[in-house]
DNA sequence: CTGAAAGCGCTAACAT
DNA sequence: ATGTTAGCGCTTTCAG
């Protein structure tokens, strides 16, 4: 004798059909969303027979048989890596607001790749977002049954998808400011350097200072912190910085450079700092200074047309760029 | 006429069987890490078998007989609320290292909580992790099947699992602290309001200045940021809090203080600064106050220890408390 | 349009 | 200890 319902008392799409009065296979289809065919009259029923019973499919049945899973994995490093946490914040919201999951997957090294490939769950994901510098495109593919992959580390292949933030104009505006301002040397405080994207990031400020006439005194890399940057700024002396620019990769690192100054009452070198990542810090009363940033909205819209399978099914372009914008001190 | 592998090509435990020359059941349980009845010899050969074919057991199908998923759901307000990401970066290390995977689920509201139910892959995970205030101890049980339920909102109900962090007397400890240093009088400035963690705080503030004849002039809620505190300071004329203990419920906020104190030229007065969270900013160059914090490891190890099936199935302690601890200024 | 039946890949009885 | 069998809940042929 079997129970109406199943062990854990959740409603089956077996006791939808019953008490819609129809088959198991009309109310599958009833309830599948695509225009599966189904009379209005009993599609109806089973509607109405699923919510009186509080039904929701189980989705792991349901995987077993489609290819889908409803599951998107979002791949990082350190979730402290992450310089804007409003971009993932929003990212987050607009992945459960298409009905999907979030799987969250945390890197710290290239060994952790290897125990990717011994969890099938992530294997089965309908999207991944690689956020992660670890994975290049080539690995990413093996990692994933789907296509749908992202890559949002700056790695791209030739038929990828991918969105990148193009940062080179930016930052070419950022030195031709510091040009402007009668600057003829400047100083490249980075973030991680084993990070591709902080490399590439450098080297735009090397190529576009050399390209100003403006001489690089030094690069030093941190991680990205206040405190990180601030260590180096102890050890330097207070003159060390004069009439250089200071270009940082990330605000808070700027903020740093912001408080050696002050530290050392050399107020009206402030305008030669240049941050990234156009966080609030740039714009506050005690931090003012240059930053460089790119609109999150328009980043994450191009996540989400790219997974979209009418989208990706498509011969549209499947590398989307971004330009970052430079946004002058007021 | 079968294929040797499924659709997709991945081998499945029928491959594994096949090749290691037994029944899918005993593969089954060679490989079910269970101590299940199996001939050492046979288990050796499933478990080559099974390495040769790369094959990863389908966790889809795993759950559809057992009542296991591997999943284990997070519930936070916004990603951004979160004072200490490495708290949840740690977090995520130790979920991933127990072989779990984590579903981030954010909420925005009330009506968010809805929408959990009619997502059977949330209802169906293995723990529930409730960092967001917005879900009370009797909802939670009715939002998810397993009973491996652990309130970190502060809210606990009489025999659910909780991990507590008891502020009482590190907040008791800053206020005598202040008393100590002269101060008849103090300033709060508390977080998002709704919060009831942030309402016991405060609570916490206002009885402890009480007791100790510790005049409350005022206070305020902002938002845990740097910017929010920052706007209520501009508006305040520059000896507003002369000989005032200011309690700021963030680092963040106590920042926004310390630069008031600084911009008004007032730097005697940095010692009557107190922050909360025990962030690097307490003691960095620029900002060095005193802060409240509490061991993020053992905060951590109590939450898996909770949801380690051996645990939570014995009569153990189901509600964790771990003492906050004040940190003066050094 | 509809329903019966056959699986998806796995685990858990139940007999050996 | 092992193999056979019967499902887990769903979707999808395949006939009607």
């Amino acid at each position: 004798m079997k129970a109406a319902q199943s062990k854990n008392d959740l409603p089956t799409l077996d006791d939808v059909a019953k008490l819609a009065g129809v088959s198991k296979a009309v109310a599958s289809r009833a309830l599948s969303g695509k225009n599966r065919p189904v009379s209005k009259m009993k599609k109806q029923k089973v509607i109405e027979a699923a919510n009186a019973l509080g039904y929701v499919a189980n989705p792991f049945a349901k995987s077993l048989t489609n290819q889908e899973t409803g599951l998107i994995a979002v791949v990082v490093n350190h979730i402290t890596d992450l310089s804007d946490l409003t971009l993932f914040d929003n990212l987050l919201q607009a992945i459960q607001s298409q009905g999907k999951q979030t799987l969250f997957v945390r890197l710290n090294s290239k060994e952790d790749i290897e125990g990717m490939r011994h969890n099938s769950f992530i294997h089965r994901v309908d999207a991944a977002l690689i956020f992660s510098d670890l994975i290049e495109p080539e690995v990413a593919t093996t990692l994933f049954l789907t296509q749908n992959i992202v890559m949002l580390n700056g790695k791209s292949s030739a038929n990828g998808m991918s969105v990148v933030v193009d940062e080179s104009i930016a930052i070419k505006t950022a030195v031709s400011r510091a040009k402007q301002l009668g600057l003829n040397q400047c100083f490249l405080i980075g973030g991680r350097q084993s990070s591709p994207n902080e490399a590439r990031r450098v080297q735009y400020y090397e190529d576009y200072a050399e390209d100003a006439d403006i001489n690089v005194k030094g690069t030093v890399f941190c991680d990205y912190s206040y405190t990180s940057a601030s260590e180096f700024f102890k050890l330097q002396p207070a003159d060390a910085f004069t009439d250089t620019a200071i270009f940082c990769t990330s605000d808070s690192m700027a903020m740093a450079a912001l408080d050696f100054f002050k530290n050392n009452g050399i107020n009206h070198q402030l305008k030669n700092i240049f941050g990234f990542d156009n966080t609030i810090f740039s714009r506050t009363d005690s931090y003012r200074f240059s930053t460089i940033g790119y609109d999150k909205n328009k980043f994450i819209d191009s996540i989400l047309a790219l997974i979209s399978e009418e989208y990706s099914d498509s011969d549209n372009d499947k590398k989307h760029i971004i330009e970052a914008e430079f946004f002058p001190v007021s």
